[in-house]
DNA sequence: ATACGTGCAAAGTATTTGCAAACGG
DNA sequence: CCGTTTGCAAATACTTTGCACGTAT
C-alpha cells in the first residue's frame, strides 16, 4: 500500500527503476534508456522506433539489449506489448493511472490512434469475470481508415 | 442481394470459390486446399497449422502458396487474420453469419478459446461509429491463464 | 496463346540466443 | 571477485519474392 501510494508520486520511469531494484535487477545504461525513451512516450512505439529514440541521444546500444530490457518490463507488468499487424510488435507504458486506452489503426498508412471508453471497458470486465480462464489483461484493436486516406 | 441470399445456403468453401471466380481468379488446387482445410474449422488455425492439415490429405503444398491463398482470401473478406502475439499470424473465417467472436488466449500454454458477448459488441459499434477513422474491422484478445494452467 | 497459379529456393524482416567483455555491488 | 548486463554476431522464426513451369480459359 505504502508503495502504491509512493508510486503515484512518482514518475513513470522512477517507479519502474524502483520495480526493478526491488526485482533483484542490477542498474544497466541499456535499460535505462529503454525506460527513459518509453517514459516520455503517450503512445506505443514499435521496437525499432524505440531503439531510434534511444541512439538519437545515448550510443552504443544494442537491439538485442532493448529486445532483453522490454521482455524484462513486460514480464514485470511495467510495459503492455501490442500486434498491431503491421510486421513487429509495439510498446507502451501499462498505465496504472485509469489511463487505460485502446487503438484506431489505419490499414492504409499505418497511422495509430489512441481511444478510450467506459461502457467498452465495462463490457470487457464483465466478460473478464465470467470467463473460463483467469484474464489479466486485453487487446482491442479498431481497423479502418483514417480521415487523410479516407479522402 | 440474390447473391447473398444464394450465400446463406452454401458452405463457406462454396461461397468462398464463388467470390473468388466473380473475382476473376482462376481456380488452383493450392487455394482450394487452403478453403477446404479453413472451412472445417471453427475456430482459428496458425499458418503451420493448415499447412499440416492440407498434407496431411493432400500432398505437395507450398508453404508460400498457402501464404498467398490466405493474403488473397483476406483481401477479399473472406477469412480473418489475427495476431495472438504468440509468434506467427491465425486465419479464420470471416463470420458472415453473425457467428462473430473473440479470443481468450492462455500465456502459459497458449491455448486459445473462442468466445462472444453481446454487450461488447455493441460497445464495439459505437465507439466505430464515433471514431475518426472509418472503421470495418476490430480484434479482441483477452489474455490470461486457462483453467489447467491455473492449477 | 496468354495470363494466372504453384512449388521451390532465396531473400527479407523480426526476434532470440551464445558468448566474451564491461559493469555494479 | 562474482553474478548481471550488454553489444555483437550468429542463429532462428516468420513471411515475401523471383522464377521457371504447370494449368485453365
Amino acid at each position: 500500500m505504502r508503495i502504491a501510494i509512493i508510486s503515484w508520486m512518482r514518475s513513470w520511469g522512477e517507479h519502474a527503476q524502483s520495480v526493478l531494484r526491488e526485482g533483484g535487477f542490477k542498474p544497466g545504461r541499456a535499460r535505462a534508456a529503454v525506460i527513459e525513451a518509453l517514459g516520455e512516450q503517450t503512445c506505443c512505439l514499435s521496437v525499432q522506433d524505440i531503439h531510434d529514440v534511444i541512439r538519437e541521444r545515448r550510443s552504443r546500444v544494442g537491439i538485442a539489449s532493448v529486445y532483453r530490457a522490454l521482455e524484462t518490463l513486460t514480464e514485470l507488468g511495467l510495459v503492455h506489448r501490442l500486434e498491431l499487424g503491421s510486421g513487429g510488435a509495439h510498446y507502451e507504458l501499462a498505465q496504472p493511472t485509469g489511463d487505460h486506452h485502446h487503438h484506431l489503426v489505419c490499414g492504409d498508412c499505418g497511422k495509430v490512434e489512441a481511444f478510450s471508453d467506459d461502457r467498452l471497458e465495462h463490457a470487457i470486465d464483465s466478460v473478464s469475470k465470467n470467463a473460463a480462464f483467469r484474464i489479466d489483461d486485453h487487446d482491442i484493436v479498431l481497423r479502418g481508415q483514417c480521415e487523410s486516406c479516407l479522402s
